[in-house]
RNA sequence: GGGGACGUAGCUCAAUUGGGAGAGCACCGGCUUUGCAAGCCGGGGGUUGUCGGUUCAAGCCCGAUCGUCUCCA
């Protein structure tokens, strides 16, 4: 428990004076606005805008663009408290009174505006102001980068700050990126200044670091230090720190915010929360744990196999194991999602409204790690067992690492269920295993931040390329620049070399929200180059070309032409995204939202939450919404409008998307607002045809329809209609019945198969609704009957026509092998019992039989076996066409003189084959039917040798 | 993005170097019993996920594909 502060009112724990966290939070934004900073949001915590980091790891992170100057400033200092996820200390959490994954960052930031001294003097007024936060300055303490004098002198000279207060620190503390000065990267750096607090127990605890980004690391030293020409500013204070030291208390996690639910935490475990307890350390980890699962799922970032969806499941999983360590056998994660919502519903209110979903999620998540837990359980008994029978104490780190890689078994369980029994557990060998566990895995090519390509020396004279494209397809523009074989050129003539061109102004439409770039022509005086794609590199549009004559020159005017019959297509397929989307909502529930989308010409792939497959009948729904949208012939509009009021009229938001403000969005007629970029039509209608043409899982949670339109769909329902037809006419269906028929077909093809191998069986042809093949039928039906009947032969649609050729024609070769043998006599056991010839006392049978298979071989050995041993059989029958079948044995008596195996292995090369087998039992094949004879004759002498040879 | 595992009867899982697809539970029938629980005997039920390859022969080996689980980044 904390010991009571004695010092300023605001320090005094569980004071009416104590600032609340809420409190705290609005105090630093007020703060720093009231310097003049734009307040801002708090960027998303997954930002899928930025492809170098999973989750959003600290302030600064919105302002990359705006610290690189790739953006136009709109404002120069801002100000966020930002939602942060890192899980670089995981293992401490819990463990230490400071450690998270996720946190609050307060930050004010600079963008070649105000530099070290209004950093530095402002956040001395905040934290020790009245007004303000009011700490006692007796209890700050600052750190220095070594060679920072100019900070040094401002705490010193300016803030009055003793110099024994100000301790200078080395590069791997105090600058950032730590240790950038020798090891690099390569970028952006600089170095920052921490401001520490002594705690009640007189201990220095940092709470807020300021870093003074000056300078571009080029290459290594000496002199590598370059200074930035706009300095920049990014101070970091984590809230909870700040928080509980405001609040005295003696750990983060017991602040107003986050010890209600560590202590609701306790209480879904069935028990009361004793910080010193070694279950206090889980059930703070399962407040950490459950706060990042709850936001990252309330942006819709759900527990998976990939990326930032494998750390959510992790974080969900340690949590959970956390429960189960203490006794808990169902659920109970899910019941913190309430309120966790509550204690963050003031910066948060949207998290009250997701917390059902978001629960449900958890839940499920919590369900599959029970049920790996229980699977984990038995396979750790199995292993129990193994080494009890070894009589071995240590459980080997490899077979728990490959446990826990290979089946999700939590080491840590392991380890508890081993000490029960008294069992060590080998923790390097398991550390080492993991280990090379992941260098096997490969390692993600880290992107780094600020190195200057040459996109971005085009981009500081170029920061943006105006797009026309909304509403025209040709322009006329300036190459503004040339990226030749990555360097940055004034003109290239080589012919079809590629080429990065950065125009003026441009039609093209840059891949972004998941619409593919444009392709098209750019035509100058003398030259012409093919674009095939284009990219966007911020506010940078890339168009990919290829030279194909003359030569281009920068700064050359040009003609610029998209491709318009490709541009339509990709318009009907992006506006059908949009209706889509309404329609997956309407028919399945709001919680179907977009999780990725991708549109192509007339081919479109929307990724949606949604728990179950979507059955065929919600498929039919969602594309009869979808088509009566486009019968409807509803006006497409768009608009820029500022983001609060597109928010107001309800459109449709993604998370991690960046949308800037104003925004655009898109609407058609009343039943669609979507925030987007992208290309639209101008009416429902255009869209002409539409078509569903699959519909899958990608993880857990999360389903995938790809959709056509306009031209593709037209051709897709085209294709279906004459496989439909033709599998008809094959089968003389009709093609409501064509999916019975199939399956009809394919069990009457299992029945001849099974007779084949049956002594004397005969199988009906099935009887199906003969009907008439091209009776008239909507598209609907006939697509559905395909899908169908594809599913149930177990092949694509496009196939579908193709395998009941096949199998009609394999049930009409099998059905005439089976009526040719009915029409021969089959030779019984008795038979061949009597013609057997008798050596010393032992029954040898030697045959051919006609019309036989392996299974009619092996039936009549056993029958001989039966009623006459001591025996020796071998039998040997044709196939089929160059194919013999052999098939030996000996009765159990007889196994030490004569064995199966040998005698077919010994028989089978006459015939051109090999086997083997048991010593009472073999089979063996051939190729050659001629030579059956002889391969009889050599049978009857190997087999007179050895019982002769014997006794 | 990469590594590993699994897919066999309704369910849980076996099947030795490639050589006859099995067990337990469940189901159906019979016997035993006043009835129940149980027991005994018998029976039905399989495209070994799918497609292709290697082989005389594939549940097993190889390739592809679909699905499920799992770890690493």
């Amino acid at each position: 428990m904390a010991i009571m502060s004695g010092f300023a009112p605001v320090l005094f724990r569980g004071s009416r004076d104590a600032m609340h966290t809420n409190e705290l939070r609005g105090k630093y934004l007020d703060f720093f606005e009231g310097k003049g900073h734009s307040r801002r949001e708090s960027d998303v915590l997954v930002p899928t805008w930025d492809p170098s980091v999973l989750f959003t790891p600290a302030g600064m992170n919105q302002f990359k663009p705006h610290f690189l100057g790739k953006v136009k400033l709109e404002f120069t200092r801002a100000t966020t408290c930002q939602k942060c996820l890192r899980t670089g200390d995981i293992d401490n959490v819990g463990r230490t009174a400071y450690h998270h994954t996720f946190f609050e960052m307060l930050g004010n930031f600079s963008f070649g505006d105000y530099f070290k001294r209004d950093a530095i003097h402002w956040a001395w007024e905040f934290l020790t102001d009245k007004k303000w936060l009011g700490i006692d300055p007796n209890r700050l303490s600052v750190t220095v980068y070594a060679d920072d004098d100019e900070a040094a002198s401002i705490w010193h000279e300016e803030v009055g700050l003793a110099t024994d207060l100000i301790e200078r620190m080395g590069e791997e503390d105090n600058f950032w990126p730590a240790s950038a000065p020798s090891q690099g990267p390569d970028g952006v750096c600089g170095p920052c200044s921490e401001i520490f607090f002594k705690d009640d127990r007189g201990k220095w605890v940092e709470i807020w670091n300021l870093v003074f980004t000056q300078f571009n690391r080029v290459g290594n030293p000496p002199d590598n230090l370059r200074p930035l020409p706009s300095k920049n500013i990014d101070t970091g204070m984590g809230l909870e720190r700040i928080a509980s030291v405001l609040q005295g208390v003696d750990t983060n996690y017991h602040i107003d915010i986050l010890r209600p639910i560590v202590e609701a935490a306790a209480e879904v475990c069935g028990t009361t929360y004793d910080p010193e307890s070694e279950d206090g350390r889980r059930f703070r980890r399962i407040t950490d744990h459950v706060r990042a699962c709850t936001f990252a799922i309330h942006e819709n970032v759900y527990p998976g196999p990939h990326k930032e969806k494998y750390v959510i499941r992790r974080l969900l999983r340690r949590a959970v194991l956390d429960g189960h360590q203490l006794g808990r056998r169902e659920p109970f994660l899910s019941e913190l999602v309430p309120i966790v919502a509550q204690m963050m519903k003031e910066p948060y209110p949207e998290l009250l409204e997701t917390q059902d979903r978001v629960a449900s999620v958890i839940q499920r998540e919590e369900q599959t790690f029970f049920e790996t837990i229980d699977d984990g359980l038995h396979r750790i008994e199995k292993i129990f067992a193994a080494m009890e029978e070894k009589d071995r104490s240590v459980i080997d780190g490899s077979e728990a690492a490959e446990l826990y890689q290979t089946y999700g078994v939590p080491a840590e369980l392991f380890e508890s269920l081993a000490s029960e029994r008294q069992y060590t557990f080998d923790w390097k060998g398991f550390q080492r295993a993991m280990d090379e566990h992941g260098e096997i895995s490969g390692k993600l090519a880290q992107t780094v931040m600020g190195v200057m390509g040459p996109i971005d020396s085009i981009k500081k004279a170029v920061k943006e390329t105006r797009f026309e494209g909304y509403d025209q397809i040709s322009t006329d523009a300036e190459i503004k620049g040339l990226i030749h074989g990555d360097q940055v050129a004034d003109k290239v003539a080589e012919k079809n070399s590629s080429v990065i061109v950065v125009l003026s102004q441009t039609p093209f439409y840059g891949e972004s929200g998941g619409q593919v770039g444009d392709a098209g022509e750019i035509v100058g005086d003398g030259f012409r180059l093919r674009v095939l794609d284009t990219q966007k590199d911020g506010e940078l549009v890339l168009h990919n070309c290829e030279l194909v004559e003359g030569e281009v020159i920068a700064g050359a005017q040009v003609k610029a032409t998209v491709d318009s019959s490709r541009r339509d297509a990709i318009r009907r397929a992006h506006s059908a995204t949009h209706i889509l989307h309404h329609a997956l909502q309407k028919t399945l529930g709001s919680h179907a939202q977009q999780q990725g989308s991708k549109v192509t010409d007339d081919w479109l792939r929307f990724d949606f939450t949604n728990m179950a497959p979507v059955s065929e009948a919600e498929l039919e729904t969602i594309k009869q919404d979808v088509r009566e949208k486009i019968d409807q012939q509803d006006p497409i509009k768009w608009e820029i409008v500022p983001l609060a009021d597109a928010r107001e009229a309800g459109a449709m938001m993604l998370f991690g998307e960046k949308y800037p403000d104003p925004v655009r969005m898109v609407s058609m007629g009343t039943f669609s607002r979507e925030l987007c970029g992208g290309t639209h039509l101008d009416n429902t209608s255009d869209v002409g045809s539409f078509e569903i043409i699959s519909e899958e899982g990608v993880s857990a949670g999360t389903r995938r329809l790809v959709a056509l339109t306009g031209d593709k769909a037209r051709e897709y329902i085209e294709q279906t209609d004459s496989s439909v037809e033709s599998a008809c006419q094959t089968l003389g269906a009709s093609v409501v019945d064509l999916p019975e028929a199939a399956r009809q077909l394919a069990l009457y093809q299992r029945d001849l198969k099974k007779a084949m191998d049956d002594v004397c069986r005969t199988v009906d042809e099935p009887e199906w609704k003969k009907g008439n093949a091209s009776e008239s039928t909507d598209a609907g039906q006939r697509h559905r009957a395909l899908r169908e009947t594809a599913k149930s032969l177990n092949v694509r649609m496009d196939e579908v026509a193709e395998r009941i050729k096949a199998m009609k024609a394999e049930c009409e070769s099998l059905q005439s092998q089976l009526a040719q043998r009915q029409n021969q006599e089959t030779i019984s056991a008795t038979d061949l019992i009597d013609a057997a010839e008798s050596i010393g006392g032992v029954n040898v049978v030697v045959a051919e039989i006609a019309n036989g298979n392996a299974n009619l071989l092996r039936q009549l050995i056993d029958q001989i076996r039966k009623t006459a041993s001591p025996c020796v059989v071998l039998l040997a029958a044709v196939a089929g066409e160059s194919k013999v079948v052999l098939v030996a044995g000996v009765s159990r008596d007889l196994i030490d003189k004569v064995k199966a195996g040998a005698l077919v292995k010994d028989v089978a090369p006459v015939v051109g084959g090999g086997g083997g087998g048991k010593p009472d039992m073999a089979q063996a094949g051939g190729k050659d039917p001629a030579k059956i004879p002889e391969a009889l004759e050599v049978a009857r002498e190997k087999i007179k040798v050895a019982l002769e040879g014997d006794g």
